[in-house]
DNA sequence: CGCATTTCTTGCCTTTTGTCAAGTGGAATT
DNA sequence: AATTCCACTTGACAAAAGGCAAGAAATGCG
């Protein structure tokens, strides 16, 4: 719990009462490797700190090929942010990785935070701003980097990934094959 | 005015005093055609309300080329909502493709809504989760369909669009470049 | 350990998209 | 009316990426 704490007054400089206070409806919940946080069609009701492990997040195109849309590792959220504030069915699964620790909050949790902090609702709005951005970003490398900047790219920022998660679901949430994306990483070897 | 007031209650249902209050602080601005609403490296310091023309906002990727990023129509809101809340310079242009009236709302009173208006905040809030969905619409087409696929798309939704604004613009909003947006028309027509 | 499954790579070929340059037509300007 | 500019199209060729299938490598599991 203080590794959320920490998180919280790192995105939001807060004493430590408050810090606490706000962190204090989150409660802990475990997910084994393989299991799902979300599934498509649910309503997202859970907001996740994910304290270690890894997830995806993919949901399905037209001819049933698996997407992935987002990975979320530790000391971040993981959630559906459309679903959850929207209160509408997900499109996307939510599946761990890897076995994880989480810390959960409730939408109705959520709302009595907003209601009773004013600094959650500062902390709210700093996160989804922020998850804007990213998806921003990851928008225009899509508009105007080639597929090898991309994995280029996304190797230098997240080395760990590679690590982590099998290269075809970082394939997909590049946006090319899996075959493609081995030949980018044979030519990228050779320089 | 009636305008603006008319999309706020559509957006939030409110009461006519609510909604006049809350869009109170709203200033008309006119621009010309091919004038700029915002340019790279300011911070972006306005929420404009469109009543009536057309904008787009473009980047330059590395090569120096443009990088249409959206438009903007009559009954919607444009900015660069990243550099609007984070208070740090924008990295795009905001053009009117138009002569363009427009309601303008600068970030101080945005503010001020906020703090005398709870109304306000929820709007806000709807506002943002809203952009956030348009935003990950786009970037699941960029991952999943074909640019056939995106130029169909984007012809049935936004079919005014290919009569107002330059096909090159609409190529770069879509990740193709105009030659190759051509051809697809071409090979649609034949269909 | 040995077998089964999954992940990853690779070759061959096709499709898609880009690049460059030329050319057409229309609108705006002088 | 002539000129200039811009938007759009098109052809020839090149580059990027995908589809499919075979096989190698790694992983999981009884």
């Amino acid at each position: 719990m203080e590794q959320l704490i920490r998180y919280v007054q790192q995105v939001l400089p807060l004493s430590p009462a408050k810090a606490t206070a706000l962190v204090a409806r989150f409660k802990p919940v475990v997910f084994e490797k393989n299991s799902y946080l979300l599934q498509a069609g649910q309503i997202c009701n859970t907001y996740y700190f994910i304290e270690t492990g890894i997830l995806r997040a993919y949901a399905y195109d037209l001819e049933g090929n698996e997407v992935t849309t987002a990975f979320f590792s530790e000391n971040s959220f993981a959630s559906d942010l459309l679903s959850f504030f929207q209160r509408e069915p997900s499109r996307e699964y939510i599946q761990a990785l890897s076995d994880c620790r989480t810390w959960a909050l409730s939408y109705d949790d959520m709302q009595e935070n907003f209601h009773s902090l004013p600094e959650f609702r500062e902390f709210g709005r700093l996160k989804i701003v922020a998850s804007y951005g990213q998806l921003k970003g990851r928008m225009l490398s899509m508009l105007q980097e080639t597929a090898e900047e991309r994995y280029a790219g996304l190797l230098k920022n997240s080395p760990g990934l590679f690590r982590q998660v099998p290269l075809k679901y970082i394939a997909s949430y590049l946006g090319i094959t899996d075959s493609t994306l081995s030949r980018l990483r044979k030519a990228s070897v050779k320089k």
